[in-house]
This record gives structure tokens, C-alpha cells and sequence, in this order.
DNA sequence: CATGAATGAGGCTTCATTCAT
DNA sequence: GATGAATGAAGCCTCATTCAT
């Protein structure tokens, strides 16, 4: 019924997203989509007219995901600086921790389509950090700069410790580590804004 | 002769590079990369034994030129923060002019042996810039911090204006705005570390 | 109950007319041909055991309509000559106005039993000329000749107009310049068989 | 070397050709068509880019190769009656004979841009009749008609020969019954044009 | 009986790699 | 050594047919 096809067509994403996540698009092939969903090929079509399709879904759903987490946190009360903080903070273990965001923000051009929905996605997404900065500086917590551009910094730094090579590749990372990586980050981040 | 061999290999790395550089390692198929390099397919397996390794070869080719580039700057006498604008700026120009350096930080897992490769390079490139962080820190220009984390968050930082949403993607931009976005990153970058 | 059945019989067999007609056997597949009867795919199992089959009774059908009412035509009162002329007006006309016929005689062997039921349609369809042929013989109107290759020429002559390089493609055509080509086809044949 | 190129090409050509002669489009698939050559599917396109092209020119081919025929005796000397007698008969003969012109006349869509390719080739081939009907016409061994229209009825009238019900389809047919055929067809012809 | 999701073979096309010349 | 034609596996997608519901 109902049920089972929203739980095939979510398991087609989330086969989808594993896959991206493990190897990028590459192996991210429609039979190893499809194997990983449990499902034959052609099953995936009935979902999805097509590979870009899947991909732009996976992106934009993932995306949307974490865009909503981050405007929870860039619209809670407290300072600019407490919220930037919290949400660099946020991302930072998200990326650590291998969930969901890496694959969006990898950049090799598959598909046009699919190549232009993951420029939105990250536009989106970096708007959110937009409108921080923006109070912030309104405030006078933060120093006059030009938003945009800070606000792409500030997403390009803690994603480099995502695929960077100081992110903890195969070897596992201690937890106290993998803190202080964070807190690095966003005490890099908190300083290069502030007034 | 020997030297015939050399040239040919260094022409065959450069039409790699070149086509790599234009639309990714989409667009860098052997049999395009044999036709930019004015060989045969064939030939190209009498210098390197798969593509994988002729991929590896391009891209600590043009690392290492990069990092050559960098270290002059960073090596060069005056303060570690007119340095470490010099180096950002000139990183910053350089991938926005998309020359060579783009696809090295960029590329999607291709194969796990190229990526080892760009893992490495990165680091490498990345400890350049840490070392500049740690002269500051000596010299007390910079405040205390995890070197090793601000350099990856200054190489994100400019990377992201590579190839993240506020790059300028097939629009062409007056060399106003570009130097304003130029500008824009390394005053994030030097706000960062300054003491 | 048995009127339902045969209902939804003749509605899939007319579904698959429909689509036949409009875009070749190309456009009619299975699932096409459900939703344009209003069933599922499974159903259209219960009344024919294969879309081989269901094509052969599309056309048969098709075809056994056409010979009525060519056999109307050809056993009407008049002169075997207006007899003729009428008929193949009449079917030139229809074939022009790209109903029912067109596919029976132009398909490309999609499957050898198809192929075998469209043979067998077209030699009854061109019996009928034949025996219209030999009435005009008898009586002296038309000449003598061999009736069976007349007939074939005749149902080809008016078959190469609908999908001939003169027959009017996509580009609408007024009702004139049919009217003239219809009148041209048939004045045609009859001058090929008159005494 | 050269040669052997040229021979693979005209072999695939050839291979195409059979296929389709015998079985339609439908049967030329590219995979038959490539065992049917004694190469691998991946070698056709060295030759062919899409198969598309190679249907394409298989079809233009084997039309400009009749048209040639076509054209010699069309412009010989002699009576315009003559001269269309022979030319009918010639090519109800080849068509009998099943050689390279069938597949040139089916109709099924298969694919727009070798759809336009055959509608092209039938009306280059309905202009060599055309011409040597506007001959006969002038020089009044023609009754006046509209050339355009009779040239389509003759192409009709022996290409229904060839694919309609009574050619000969498996059944052998001696060489007696064959010329009686091709002689009632050129027969048929000829009244429906003479003054 | 009807449904329509699922299957899985088969179609077209690409490309890293090999090998006869 | 060099060539580039050939291979063959793999990728995306379609669709006749089946079967659990």
C-alpha cells in the first residue's frame, strides 16, 4: 500500500545517500542504488525518472534537512556570537561525524542538472549564515565585513575538516580530539567576525 | 632519445592537466588526453600504467608547483601576517582565475589510489600554511591557536570561494568585484589569527 | 459479469488502436495501453495472453472492419468502373485522414506472428479488389489482365500516397489539395484497369 | 591499414543491411548488428556514432545505389513508354529478387532523424519517376495527369509486390510465375500513364 | 477478478586497456 | 617504440510480463 511505497522510495534515498557518502557519485551507480535498496533497476524508475532526478532529491532533501537544524539554531535567542558559535559547533560534529552533508558540497560536475541544484543547495545554505552575520553586525557584536563572503569562509572552513586531510580519515579519533578540532574551528571562525 | 621520452611525458601531463582543468576528470578520458598530447592511446601506457597513476602524477605535478609558489611567498622576509595576506591573496587570485589548483581540491573520490593522492597533497599544501601560522604565533603577531586546524579552515575558506555558491560560476565578473571578494577572504583569514 | 468483460475487451483492444495509430507500434506499449483503457496492466492479461496477441486482434479487427465496408462499396448497384473509383476513394480518403488502416499496411515486422495476421489482412483486404477486378473483367468494362497483381497494385498505389514522400506529413494540408490528390489516385487505377 | 578500415565499414554496412532486410529494425539491433560484422558492439561506433547514423546511411546507401540504376535507365534512349516499362519491370524484379530496397519503403517509426533519412530517400526515388513521367507527357505518349501523384501510385504499385500479400513470401516461386508478376505490373503501370 | 509494483532481460552507448601492425 | 582499432565490461534506461495483495 501507501506505507510501502514511501518507505521503498525512502530507502532508495537513503541507499542513495549511503552511497554518495561512502564513495561519491561514483559508486553510486543505479544497480548499486538499487542493490543497496533491496529493489531490481527498474524499480528505482518508478520513483525517479532518472539518475540526475534521484541525485537532485538526495541533495536537496539532505540539505533541507540541515538547513532546518541550522535556522533553529541561527534563530534561538542569545548573541550573534552564541548562535554562530553554536551552529559552527553543530556542523562541525555533523561533518565529523560523517552525516548526511559531506556529499552536498563535494564538487565534481556529474550532470548539469544535478550541478545546479547543488549550487542552490549551498546557497541556501550559506544564507543562513548570511543573516547570522547580519545581526551580529547590526548589533556591533560583529565587525563590519562583507557578509557573503565571510559567510562562504565560515562554511568553507569547517567543511575542509570534513574532506581536508586533517579530518580523521580512517583512524579513528579519539573524543577529546575530535573536541578540540571543534572548538578550533569555531574559535577561528568566531574571530574572524567579531568586532 | 631520453629527452624525447621526457618531453613526451610532460606533454602528456600537461594535456591531463589542461583537460581536467576545463571540465573536470569528466571531460580527461585517456583517448582525449592522448589527442591533446598529440599521441596515441597506446603510447600514453608506455609512460604511465594506468590512468589512475597519470591522474596521481598530474595532480602532485601541479601541487607541488603550487606549493613551490607558496612557499616563496611564505618564505619571504617581512611580517607573518603580510605573508599570510600575501599567500591568501595569491591562492585566492589563483583559484579564482581557475588555474591548475581547482581540480586538486575539488575532485570528487575518483578511484581510492587518486584520492590518497589528493589527500596528500592537501595536507601538504595545508602544512605550508600552518608553518606560517606557527612564525606568527612565535613572533606573537598571531594569537595562540591550533595551527594545524586554522590553516585548514584558511585553505576551506578560500576554496569555498572557488567553487561554492558566491563563485563567480559562468558569469563573467568585472575585476572590481573580484578584487573585492579577494580582499574579502584574506581580511576574514588575518581577523582569524591576528592576536 | 459478461458484459463487463466484453466491455473492457473491446475498450483495451480500442485503447491499442487508438494508440497504434497515433505513434506506431512504437508508442503502444503495455502499460500505454492500460491506462488508456482505464485498466491495469495485469488486467489486459486476463483477456489476452500476450501484446503479440493483442496486436493481432487490433488489426484483424481493424482490417475486418475496413472489408466491410469495402465490401459494401464493391457489392453496391453501378458500372464495376464507379464501383471501383468509389472504393478507392473511399480508402484513399480514409487513409488520408489517417484512420484505422494506416498501421495494418505500413508495420514493420514488430513479431512474426504479427507479422503473419497483417499478411494474411492484406490478402483479404486485396481480395476484394480482386474480385471487384474480375466482376469489370467479365463484363467487359475493364481489360484483360491479371487481377490478383492489379489488385496488389491498386491497394499499393493508394497505400504509397498515405505514407509516401507525398503524402502531407505534419504540415496541414486544405481539403483541396486532397481532394485533388484523392481524385488524381483514383483516375490512376482506373485507367490502369479500364478496357 | 586503410583498407581494412574501408572493408570494416562496408561489412558493418552490409551487416545492418541483412538484419534489417530480413527482419526490420526490430531484428538490427546493435548487438546483432556488430556479430553479424565479427566485431565487438563497442567497434561500431569507431565507424558510426549513434545508431541512428548508421541506419541512416545504410538507408541512403542502398537508395542511392538504386537510384543510380534507376537514373541509367530512365535517361537510356528509346520511347518514354519504353523506358518506364523497364524501369518498373527492373525494379519489380530487384524487389522480388528481396534485394537492399524493401527496408528503404517500411514505415514504422523508429526514430525521427532516420524517419526524415527514409522520407528523403522515397522522394528522391518518386523524382526519377516523376521526370520520366513529365517526359512522356510532353512528348504526348502520356496522357496529361498529375505526375507527382502517378509517380507515388507506380512506386506503390510495385512496392506492394514486394512486402504485400502476394509476393512470394517463403514459398519458392518458379521463374515463370515471377515474370508473369512483374509483367502484369509493368502492364498495370503503363495503361494508367499511356495517352 | 483487478491492481500496479516489481522483475530482469535486453537495448544503446562509453571508455580504460590491449595488441597486431 | 608508436599507433589506433578493437575489446568487453559496465552504465543508464525501457518494458513485457508476473504475482502478492
Amino acid at each position: 500500500m501507501q506505507q510501502r511505497l514511501a518507505a521503498n522510495r525512502a530507502q532508495i534515498v537513503r541507499a542513495a545517500r549511503r552511497l554518495i557518502a561512502r564513495g561519491g557519485f561514483r559508486e553510486a551507480s543505479m544497480v548499486a542504488v538499487a542493490a543497496a535498496a533491496g529493489l531490481s533497476t527498474g524499480a528505482i524508475y518508478r520513483y525517479f525518472p532518472s539518475k540526475a532526478q534521484l541525485f537532485i532529491e538526495v541533495l536537496t532533501a539532505a540539505v533541507a534537512h540541515e538547513i532546518e537544524l541550522l535556522e533553529q539554531i541561527a534563530g534561538a535567542p542569545g548573541t550573534a556570537a552564541l548562535r554562530l558559535q553554536n551552529a559552527v559547533e553543530t556542523f562541525a560534529r555533523r561533518a565529523l561525524e560523517g552525516r548526511n552533508l559531506a556529499y552536498a558540497f563535494i564538487a565534481e560536475p556529474i550532470d548539469a542538472e544535478v550541478d545546479a541544484a547543488r549550487i542552490r543547495s549551498r546557497r541556501e545554505f550559506s544564507e543562513v549564515f548570511q543573516r547570522l552575520l547580519r545581526d551580529g553586525i547590526r548589533s556591533g557584536e560583529f565587525c563590519r565585513q562583507d557578509a557573503e563572503a565571510s559567510a562562504a569562509c565560515i562554511v568553507g572552513a569547517f567543511t575542509e575538516a570534513l574532506v581536508g586531510p586533517i579530518a580523521p580519515g580512517g583512524k579513528a579519533v579519539g573524543p577529546q580530539t575530535r573536541a578540540q578540532l571543534i572548538a578550533a574551528i569555531s574559535q577561528f571562525c568566531l574571530r574572524a567576525v567579531r568586532a
